[in-house]
DNA sequence: TTGTATGCGTTATCAG
DNA sequence: CTGATAACGCATACAA
């Protein structure tokens, strides 16, 4: 294992100072002439040479690393996130530090502090429900923090959510259009600030059209497939006459039709079920799942935009953009209708 | 924006040396008083002292950072397996930085230049299918790399992965057992490997049991619960005598039961479904599915292991470990059967 | 047990 | 445009 090249060593091959060198890998513009150039990207190629960002973060006190922090990496939704916000950041030259906090605060205090240690430019956080702004504002100092999908409360930070009431409003409206009069709303956990916003999207639906809910239609599961699943049954066991599930996620909604089908329900015809998310498996579902999408890309350019705007200008005030959902009325929530058009 | 405090100055708090608190804050045994640690430590949180990993990474040529590069991110699988590994190597005081290639060799080689800038202590690769052990080579000197799940021809490194042989003759054995004769092998593309390993004990098994098998009834598709669906409805446009699909991965066989109920097929009693990975979903699906699992924990602990194996003695010959997958028979798989026991 | 001195590889400063 | 030199914050060998 041969010692790395260094700075110094290219210099020596090019014959010129360590200076020129640098200025070379930095492309710090009209430092260094053409021909000089040349033949120092020629003797690092020669030598091998790798660049040591320790050395560079060290001495420049700026480092390339984003701190990407999250507290749940089982739903797809997050994790193709994570993945475009990924692949933009690489783009851009900047490296990614990946936490995922599993909804625990202490381990994701103990990640936000890691990166400090690695002097990370910025923090995107999902934060954990328990969150508050005083657990951020100690690390904003050092590291700009961007928070993104979950709000948190009493602090200025820069955020990029979903405007979930109105979507859920939207979708419950519809289906209540649609002629139902028994809707449920599945999923979500109790400390869901998300889930709150979406349940209230619901009952505004049901109170602007004059019609009542039954508490015992809300019902709480956790993401994934099969909470959906288990807790649809149980939906049925107590009652029959629901005939329209909003559900709090995707991966929720296909749980629910996944019982719903085994309880020989027709879906879309019978039953309408509605998602939250907009993953691309929606679409090609069976039927076809009527969703609120925020296209996750989208989310993604939003959020690194943010980033890059906060690098820029550190000192400005922070900034708070809610997306609009656009919603894909498909087969699952209307019998023969498989079409994405707005109706 | 106030300075980060150094080791100078909780030194000069705490009134000793550098050396005295750079021993403290590494927990080096035997190098320091009680008393003077005590010191040290108040020092640092009065200070509110933050350890620059830079600058002892760079000093001491040993960073904290384990690059992980993986393929994909949409699987569930995969980011289950990211999700624990990352929180094992958190555990030991390890930093993860995560690269998804999306199956770009390119892409892969750029982001292993990524971790040796950042003097990656070790890789974590699953890396993409045209990868060769030429293109490791070139890294595995400054860091090793451990590979897992797929295997790299031609490349003397650490290799996790799993008896996909096996556990996919031992699927499609029982299921010819139970009396199946037509037999459907769905998903996986083309390049994989892995795909290669588990159609050949599916074809193997059939064999062995003296019945042949139908070319048209295997079939590729994308790792997407939507593409299960897609390949299960065109498989059964041309063919109707199927009894049995063995499906490459669980996602792809929740999109092949999807289909199967809307196309009015009872799962279990008329047809049989079995997946592969024991997604946590895969048991509480209606009707459980019968799949093929090595525990993602049990992978993920198997892969750390090795790693710190390896940073332990640089030198010592690779290994590979092949993990052998546990088959769960479930009601997916018969009519009325709904237990994990071997039979 | 504690302190002193040096250097890791880079970038910033300033002089030529 | 180029070069010499110092400094970033820490770990380590060695001296005390």
């Amino acid at each position: 294992m041969a010692k790395r090249a260094t700075v110094a060593d290219v210099a020596a091959l090019a014959k010129v100072s360590s200076a020129t060198v640098s200025n070379v890998i930095g492309n710090r513009s009209g430092k260094v002439s053409t021909r000089t150039r040349q033949r120092v990207l020629e003797a690092i190629s020669a030598l091998n040479y790798t660049y040591n960002e320790n050395a560079a973060t060290l001495r420049s006190n700026k480092s390339n690393i984003i701190g990407l922090v999250i507290h749940d990496l089982s739903n797809p939704y997050y994790t193709e996130l994570i993945a475009k916000i990924n692949r933009q950041l690489a783009k851009k030259g900047y490296a990614t530090i990946l936490a995922c906090s599993d909804e625990n605060l202490e381990s994701q205090q103990s990640y936000l502090h890691l990166m400090q240690r690695h002097n990370a430019l910025a923090v995107l956080l999902c934060p954990t429900w328990d969150t508050s702004g005083e657990h951020l504002a100690a690390w904003h100092d050092l590291s700009p923090t961007i928070t993104f999908l979950r709000p948190v409360g009493s602090h200025e930070s820069d955020f990029i959510g979903i405007d979930n009431y109105q979507a859920a409003y939207d979708l419950t409206r519809q289906l209540i259009a649609d002629g139902h009069r028994q809707l449920a709303f599945i999923g979500g956990s109790q400390s869901s600030r998300l889930r709150r916003q979406r349940l209230q999207g619901w009952k505004d639906a049901h109170e602007d059209a004059g019609i009542s809910w039954n508490d015992a239609h809300i019902l709480y599961c956790s993401s994934s497939m099969s909470a959906g699943s288990a807790a649809v049954m149980q939906l049925f066991q107590q009652t029959s006459d629901v005939t329209a599930l909003v559900c709090y996620q995707d991966i929720v909604a296909f749980g629910a039709m996944n019982a719903l089908h085994y309880m020989g329900k027709t879906v879309g015809g019978e039953i309408a079920v509605t998602g939250f998310d907009g993953l691309s498996d929606a679409e090609g579902w069976l039927p076809s799942l009527t969703t609120a999408e925020v296209q996750i890309a989208v989310l993604a350019e939003h959020i690194v935009d943010r980033l890059l705007a906060r690098l820029e200008k550190p000192q400005e005030p922070p900034s708070v953009t809610l997306l609009h959902a656009h919603i894909h009325w498909r087969a699952s929530s209307h019998g023969d209708v498989d079409s994405s058009h707005a109706r």
